[in-house]
DNA sequence: GTGGTCACG
DNA sequence: ACGTACGTGACCACT
């Protein structure tokens, strides 16, 4: 037999301290459920047990053994998010039928030792799996312990434990004994470390035999000396290391035989907890949470009959859901569903003007776009009604969203069932959004923006393929002479590119001082290098070398490998993707084109009208200060934008109390700095770090900006507060970001739940402004019949395309819509300009 | 797949 | 004692 037994409190602190905090929709810690049961899986599925126990912890206030007053005294008690984690493991572990010990007085650790002693009792092969190296004491020829690290899993049998200890593992009782543990609070012998022991017990094995013949060993006085002050102590620390084998438990390892999985049990407890990955790898589906009736009908009561789709039943459509995935059609009205492959039909139906419901539209408008049509009338998405609900979940796919929002579903992915899941969920999804106040976000913002971002990415943009070229082999130029002075200056040749052999490089070999640690060795990032500039010419040429290497490897080959046949990009604009609001992009991103360099702005030379057009470009200015003035109403802020001043002039003139006039361009700068900090959710060490001055100096600024401005500083405080008290924030248009951080026992994640709270309001509503700008600009172009079209959108900034005709009206539209957004208690401040390159029209 | 680095707002 | 500003995406090295 092959008995599986697991210390169920050590992996579940592995899971939880290795996995990052993670809540389901009802704000339940789900991390070390998560964890644990990966870990559970993989090694089941690795040791192939015919049976298995894993064992927990049950401490009762008085020991029936081990009765000393401090044993274990120091060892910390569960945080709450792990805790309330616990129970569900021993459900889940239950359902699986697979049998959890637990015994009174005894921890987890004397479990395992009492089952493995019993299989080599009885001959079986035992498996021990822990985190915990305390359990290599139990290994013997039938028990090998199976270590989980953060990274892998280490199996211990003799050979492999006596390699790495230089001693059997019975004597690493003997070893605790000597050098101690501080976490189980194990005294030890005072003054012995882990070397002095870990010899000793290579050398005498046991404790009793070193205490034996250590007077006449050729060891130093002092140790001796040590050794015997400490012998009461080593006693009593070996006792205490020494793991339980005779715990009064069930010893009948039959009756550790799995029992039958409770499928539908399981099903229930994952969808509970979200983990549909989990459910699928256990080959289970969600199942909907039953629900009141609230007389919706359930799929089960359709009588759904098939239907050919003609041309005259999508005219005699008024509503419906529909699926479509580039190929194939779907859809239902009434009791009716049709399917269709014919691409007239389609185009047919989603020109149409029947109101329709689906999941995830954008491929539709595009499918649509590059056949010279446009859809109509798209009333809901259930992606996009997700993520509004939830901004953080992983992905929106039907499945996912029927299993959270409890509508039906049967799993086969774009079938029948499917399509008539949609109705369900999306009355559900709408119910949600409206009772969080989120429909006209949703029918006004988000569902528009859709068809705008679709046109977008179907325009593209115009990109000099030659001109990237060539870009790129003055690039490899300067990387090869580069790379060659880094190689002589080093006296031999590497990888400058592995963070590894150049933190050997520098910080070893040429014994540069190393200011900072990451978990795998050096810090070689920019600031580090920064700061060593000065001490060898090799940093500079390192910081050169990583500059025209990125701009090779991610601008000009990256982007070379996106053209489309038609000489442009084509990127994705993603609508559900991040916490804010804010859109993203990919394939390529165009978000983070360079500009702050000189070098690197060259990139945005090759980005270029066709031929006969030219781009406008316009972006708002100091857009999230503005959004914070008007957000906090500080009058004090509010006439900083309204005077017209420059923001960061006037905010130093706060700060430092002084006129406009007797600013200096560095109380300028640390003002802007300021204003960022702000922004972000203010810490005084890390402006400390960017303004380089003290801490204290820091503090100073941020008190003294907060006291010129003082409902800045009270929007800040209620952003927490209300964040704290309602589970999440808002932003001007009603959009939400819910922040569990903020109820983190561990102060880390709280303190980055505080500055979430105070960045995503204002983040989050310039998002809203320059999205409503983007439908607003969209329709007048269209409507204005302009020969001009959205191409870009970089956050504060839009993009048009336009016939060289058309470009002062366009330019017109974009500073019109972009500052006339909404009514706001500041002005909202464009800068526009034309030009035939992305670099012209920055001005 | 993860971590380090660096490009943008 | 530890880590340290918000939000993204791409590429490289390395496991």
């Amino acid at each position: 037999m092959r008995f599986l037994a697991i210390d169920g409190n050590s992996i579940l602190n592995r899971a939880f301290y290795g996995i990052k905090l993670l809540t389901n929709k009802k704000g339940q810690f789900t991390n070390a459920i998560f964890g644990f049961t990966n870990i559970y899986l993989r090694h089941a599925a690795d040791v192939q047990p015919d049976a298995v126990a894993v064992a927990f912890d049950l401490r009762s206030p008085t020991f029936r053994h081990k009765a000393v007053a401090t044993y274990k005294a120091n060892r910390k008690g569960m945080p709450p998010e792990l805790a309330e984690q616990l129970p569900r493991v021993k459900e889940l572990l239950t359902l699986m039928g697979v049998k959890v010990v637990e015994c009174e007085g005894f921890e987890a650790d004397d479990i395992l030792g009492t089952l493995s002693k019993v299989c080599t009792d009885s001959g079986e092969q035992c498996f021990v799996l822990t985190g915990d190296r305390d359990s290599l004491q139990l290994i013997d020829s039938n028990v090998t312990v199976l270590l989980a690290t953060n990274r892998e899993t280490i199996s211990y049998d003799t050979d492999r434990f006596v390699a790495d200890y230089g001693f059997p593992p019975i004597n690493l009782i003997d070893l605790k004994a000597l050098m101690g543990d501080s976490s189980d609070n194990i005294k030890g012998v005072a003054g012995i470390g882990e070397k002095t022991a870990t010899a000793m017990i290579q050398k005498y094995g046991t404790v009793e035999r070193l205490y034996e013949e250590y007077a006449d060993s050729d060891l130093t006085k002092g140790v001796k000396a040590k050794l015997e002050a400490g012998a009461e102590s080593a006693k009593e620390s070996k006792w205490l290391a020494t793991i339980v084998r005779d715990a009064p438990i069930d010893t009948d390892l039959s009756h550790y035989v799995p029992a039958e999985p409770d499928s539908s049990g399981i099903s229930a407890l994952l969808t509970d907890l979200e983990m549909y990955k989990l459910l699928e790898k256990l080959g289970l589906s969600p199942v909907s949470v039953p629900r009141a009736k609230t007389g919706e009908e359930s799929v089960q009561e359709i009588n759904v009959t098939e239907a050919p789709l003609t041309p005259e039943l999508i005219l005699s459509l008024t509503e419906c859901e529909y699926l479509f995935d580039g190929t194939t059609l779907s859809l239902r009205t009434g009791d009716t569903v049709c399917t269709s492959t014919d691409e007239e039909l389609i185009l047919q139906f989603l020109t149409s003007p029947c109101a329709k419901s689906t999941t995830d539209a954008k491929p539709h408008y595009r499918w649509a776009m590059s056949r010279g049509a446009n859809v109509q009338n798209i009333r809901n998405d259930a992606a996009i009604c997700g993520y509004l609900l939830n901004p953080a979940a992983a992905d929106y796919s039907a499945d996912k969203l029927c299993a959270e929002y409890g509508a039906h579903y049967y799993s086969e992915h774009g079938s029948m069932a499917e399509l008539l899941s949609l109705r369900g969920l999306i009355s559900k999804l709408r119910a949600e959004i409206e009772a969080e106040g989120m429909t006209s976000l949703l029918d006004g913002v988000e569902l528009p923006l859709t068809e705008v971002l679709a046109s977008m990415e179907d325009a593209g943009v115009r990109v000099d393929r030659r001109g990237v070229e060539d870009f790129g082999v003055s690039l490899s130029e300067m990387i090869e002479e580069t790379q060659q002075l880094i190689f002589d200056e080093a006296g031999h040749e590497f990888n400058i590119s592995s963070p590894k052999q150049l933190g050997t490089v520098l910080f070893e070999e040429l014994g540069l001082p190393a200011k900072k640690k990451t978990k795998s060795g050096y810090s070689t990032n920019a600031d580090v290098l920064e700061e060593l500039r000065f001490q060898s010419p090799i940093v500079d040429n390192v910081l050169k070398y990583r500059q025209y290497t990125k701009l090779r490897s991610t601008y000009v080959t990256g982007l070379l490998d996106k053209i489309s046949e038609d000489g442009r990009i084509h990127t994705c604009f993603r609508q559900t993707e991040t916490r804010t609001g804010r859109i993203s992009s990919t394939e390529p991103n165009v978000q983070n084109i360079p500009v702050r360099t000189e070098l690197g702005s060259q990139m945005r030379k090759f980005f270029i009208a066709a031929d006969g057009k030219t781009l406008v470009d316009a972006d708002y200015s100091q857009i999230e200060l503005r959004v914070m003035a008007h957000l906090s109403g500080d009058e004090n802020m509010i006439s900083a934008f309204t005077s017209g001043e420059d923001i960061h002039t006037s905010t130093a003139a706060q700060v430092f109390d002084m006129p406009a006039v007797m600013v200096t361009p560095e109380m300028r700068s640390a003002a802007k700095a300021v204003n960022f900090g702000i922004i972000y959710g203010i810490g005084a060490f890390s402006l400390s770090k960017d303004i380089n001055t003290t801490v204290a100096q820091a503090r100073k600024y941020i008190s003294d900006y907060l006291a010129k401005y003082p409902k800045v500083d009270k929007f800040m405080r209620n952003a927490v507060e209300s964040g704290t008290r309602d589970g999440y924030v808002t932003t001007m248009f009603g959009r939400r970001r819910q922040i569990p951080e903020l109820l983190s026992s561990n102060h880390m994640v709280q303190q980055n739940g505080r500055r979430i709270a105070m960045n995503t309001p204002v983040q989050g509503t310039a998002a809203d402004l320059i999205k409503i700008a983007m439908i607003n600009v969209y329709r007048r172009l269209q409507a204005e019949k302009l020969d001009a079209r959205l191409i870009l959108q970089v956050h504060d900034e839009l993009i048009i395309e336009s016939s060289e005709k058309d470009a002062p009206h366009a330019a017109e539209v974009l500073k019109e819509e972009m500052q006339g957004v909404a009514e706001m208690k500041v002005p909202l401040a464009t800068d526009v300009h034309t030009g035939t390159s992305w670099y012209a029209a920055k001005g």
